[in-house]
DNA sequence: AAAACCAATCCTGCATACAAGAACGGCGAT
DNA sequence: ATCGCCGTTCTTGTATGCAGGATTGGTTTT
């Protein structure tokens, strides 16, 4: 398993995109990025190329690379699958975890339960996450696993400027525990059900602050480069 | 809206694999492909990476690319989430459809119907397909469209192997039928039921040539180069 | 003064060149 | 005779070179 230069080159701008180095709309200038790397264009290109297949920058032939942008639309829809890959997560969790599944289902939620205390919505909104992940995995499915990570890590760099709303902390902890005794009661439906509105309640929560999101966007085209 | 020479290499490659031209497991030579296309080997390997993204190739470092080769545990996990497409696609169809969508449908709908009196499964197989895309496109969902098709796509070389399955065509017409007057009547909870068994009857039955179709897949391995 | 046109520059896309790792075959040793 | 070792060859991975389109700025024209 060596690790070639693209893949390493791949996952580092990844990475700087989910975790909002790179905004939504900005420039992704091959020479920029080699010289920074330290490498030649043709690594960063395949990187680049590689990221445009997930989705998470754009190419436009001879008018180079920006980090995707997306709409207001086509956020909701993403939103929608994305309530759909939990919502299956979370029966499918419900007729097949196992032991270990539930032992880590119970921890995340627990250092959910946590978070809330403290009242650390920072922290509630990274173990949040890591609940959301057992629950893929207690699926069972890993495909499914991919896809909903995959889309999750897509959607994060929107996702993040959510953390305005803190008060919905305590509701989304309250959504937990009643996914948490579905899935552990084995009732597949009601986890099913439960899960899809808790990331649909989401979805509509973030109408509210989409028209400001694509505010920042327009703003920020409008200063590296307008369409 | 130019095409650049690696995405329609890309295209093209992608066809093939899809239209089994290239066989799970075969190696795909840079250097044979280029020649082929009359380009150099950097739009192919441009290409290649894209396919790999996609989950259609598998590109083993230093090593070369396969077309992807797709183990049965993994196959059922990726018809489980086909079968949760269908049905948030029937679901949101039901609630959404245009006057236009309930015209497409009726049509593809007939198409189907026709293919079955005559008989003739492999016309079906072809409306079948059309079918579900016209669900898809009802379901106002461009994302889940594309990630629906894309699965579709990705399934396909495995699917077609099971035109075998003749005798299905008429289980399946009556199914078609039952989606079809769902939707129309609006019933998203139904459609979404119906199609959910549509696709995971079609997955059960799929275990049962699963093991021949792997037993392929292992005798080409041991032709064309062993793991 | 504003808009359009034109030229220079920059960047992308493809081709080619070079380096390094992997597959393959032959040879030798046990 | 079979297994293992080593050198050759082939293929991949990265760098660089070159051509064409896009962008930008200045100039001209209305």
């Amino acid at each position: 398993m060596t690790k070639t230069s693209r893949n390493s080159l791949r996952d580092q701008i990844e990475g700087e995109i989910i975790g909002g180095q790179y905004l939504p709309g900005q420039r992704l200038d091959e020479l920029s990025l080699a010289e920074r790397f330290g490498v030649s264009r043709t690594p960063v290109r395949e990187a680049l190329m590689q990221l445009a297949s997930m989705g998470l920058v754009e190419i436009r032939p001879r008018r180079g690379a920006i980090v995707a942008q997306i709409g207001t639309e086509r956020l909701i829809q993403m939103f929608e699958v994305m309530a759909e890959y939990e919502s299956m997560a979370g029966r499918l969790a419900a007729r097949r975890h196992t032991d270990a599944d539930r032992a880590l289902i119970s921890e995340r939620h627990a250092a959910c339960a946590d978070a809330v205390e403290r009242n650390d919505s920072a922290r509630y909104y990274e173990e949040n996450e890591a609940f959301h992940f057992a629950i893929y995995a207690a699926s069972h499915n890993e495909f499914l696993r991919e896809q909903a990570t995959a889309l999750h890590r897509r959607l994060k760099p929107y996702r993040r400027l959510r953390q305005r709303f803190r008060n919905r902390m305590h509701i989304s902890f309250a959504e937990h525990q009643q996914i948490v005794d579905a899935i552990f009661a084995m009732d597949g439906e009601k986890a099913s059900e439960v899960l899809r509105n808790h990331i649909i309640i989401q979805g509509e929560q973030f109408s509210d602050f989409i028209a400001s999101l694509q505010m920042d966007v327009q703003a920020r085209q409008a200063g590296s480069g307008p369409a």
